[in-house]
RNA sequence: GGCGCGGUGGCAGAAUGGCUAUGUAGCGGACUGCAAAUCCGCGUAUGCCGGUUCGAUUCCGGCCCGUGCCUCCA
């Protein structure tokens, strides 16, 4: 029984789906104006440990998340750059697919792209002008707030409160303070469309509403997102897509992750302590980066420092530890025992599930357990790869060197441990522990065990 | 001002009306030529003040502190 926290009652509930035969769920995709950021990458990682959990308790999911690929922020960078919007965003979502494979999250089973549904989201636009959900007004086409009356529900405010507290000057064109676009005009330099309205392009929000309703359908079971997507982007989609199905529900679930700071601080431009994806990924391995996203709860805040990452390594690497122990391969897929699926259960609780792993570990290098012993690896690997970790050979894992560091090679490594296992058997131990310092300082670890000498990166 | 979240050992981070995870750091020991890895053992925590209760870190109230959102934002 899997039990979610939903945004729309702030309680803890049990998740029953619309069709279980088929479970869908929408997630709010990137803006593909930079490369992605980290705080970006936390919901890719929650809600993919979602994915492959749902895709364990039914026999079939639809993932729909999408790229935003029209957005002031892309039209202003593509003309900074000096070069079109679909250069500009298709350098970027290569990046971020790259970026979001490299932490081992699954590709959605749709992934829409905002420039192939405006027509989709004319058509949404439409039927809220002809409902009287929205105006015309000076191009734009807005979204009239009062119109619906339960505005609010999500986010929890009232429209009196809103207006209230708006810091920003409200548009004289707008019936209501606050009102918001759906449809604006473009002016001829602009990236735009052709519309009922004149060219132009659509709002933010119309986008998401537009793109889960065509592969969604009108009403689906869960909307995740970040925290800050709340208000106003997930208020006014259901606005949105609410008063154009007739008052049907968007959906069922509401779920947000929390925020990413670093090193206590909000992770801001200003403040440059703003981490990529790509450079954190030079320093670290991906999956520990991953389960640095994974360590705390997908709904608290996350403090992010480079501490936690190495951190996250150095858990990794006892985890690689007694993956070796217990042999990679032969694997085949199971499902994790049920004391460790029913931490995911219980609202994804991933750090209670990584502590069982932990326990896992401990028991495999306690009882030394030697290899081929199935049922501890099948345990291990099982439970890892709900996290989406432990996806690599143990001896490529010990051996990953941090992108463009030039460093020892493999054969200078071997040379060395050769030399220095010719210097030990000849009791020469001052040089075998200089040739071991000289590694050491150059981050090659080396473990001296039964059977030979072996060596790792740190 | 409005709405919300949180304060657990040196650090990270779960859980729970009584049995106080897990990791890491620290200390002692085993193994090792010495290390590393691994193993064994040890210690330290529930912001403050009240209330309910046989018993509160957990429930309730107040206070203090921190933090997020209030139409760019994951």
């Amino acid at each position: 029984m899997l039990y979610i926290h939903n945004t729309l009652t702030r309680k803890k509930e049990e998740f029953e789906p619309i069709d279980a035969a088929d479970v869908r769920m929408y997630v709010c995709g990137p803006t593909v104006y930079d490369f992605a950021h980290l705080g970006n990458a936390r919901p890719i990682v929650v809600f993919d440990v979602l994915y492959r959990l749902l895709q364990r308790l039914y026999p079939r999911v639809t993932y729909v998340r999408n790229i935003t690929d029209i957005e002031d922020k892309i039209m202003d960078r593509a003309r900074e750059n000096g070069e079109t919007i679909e250069s500009l965003t298709a350098r970027t979502t290569q990046a971020f697919h790259d970026d979001m494979a490299a932490l081992n999250a699954l590709p959605p089973t749709v992934e829409p792209r905002a420039t192939q549904y405006i027509g989709d989201m004319v058509a949404m636009i439409e039927k809220l002008v002809a409902k009287g959900h929205a105006y015309v007004a000076e191009g734009h086409v807005l979204f009239n707030v009062p119109s619906m009356g339960n505005y609010g529900e999500l986010s929890r405010r009232s429209r009196d409160e809103l207006v209230a507290g708006a810091r920003v000057d409200v548009a004289p064109y707008k019936k209501d303070a606050a009102d918001f676009v759906l449809w604006k005009p473009s002016a001829p330099e602009q990236d735009g469309w052709d519309s009922p309205w004149g060219r132009g392009r659509p709002g933010w929000h119309i986008e998401c509403s537009a793109m889960a309703e065509k592969n969604l359908g009108a009403t689906f079971d869960i909307h995740g997102g970040g925290l800050d997507l709340i208000f106003p982007h997930h208020e006014n989609e259901i606005a949105q897509s609410r008063c154009a199905h007739d008052g049907a529900v968007l959906a069922n679930y509401w779920m947000h992750n929390g925020f990413l700071t670093v090193n206590n601080d909000k992770m801001s431009k200003s403040l440059k302590n703003f981490f990529t994806v790509r450079e954190l990924l030079a320093h670290a391995p991906g999956e520990a980066l991953r389960l640095a996203l994974l360590s705390g709860h997908y709904r608290s805040p996350l403090d992010f420092s480079i501490e936690a990452l190495q951190a996250a390594k150095a858990k990794l690497d006892r985890w690689y530890g007694a993956l070796r122990v217990v042999a990679y391969e032969p694997y085949v897929d199971c499902n994790p025992p049920s004391s460790f699926e029913g931490a995911l259960l219980d609202d994804m609780n991933t750090s209670l599930a990584i502590s069982h792993i932990d326990k896992l570990v401990n028991n495999i290098h306690a009882k030394r357990i030697t290899e081929g012993d199935d049922a501890a690896k099948n345990e291990l690997l099982s439970c890892a790869r709900a996290l989406g970790l432990l996806y690599q050979n143990p001896e490529e894992w010990f051996k990953w060197k941090p992108a463009g560091q030039s460093g020892l090679s493999d054969e200078e490594i071997n040379a060395q441990i050769a030399a220095r296992l010719a210097a030990r058997q000849a009791k020469n131990y001052a040089e075998s522990d200089r040739i071991r310092d000289a590694l050491a300082a150059q981050g090659v670890i080396l473990e001296d065990g039964p059977a030979g000498t072996t060596w790792r990166r740190g």
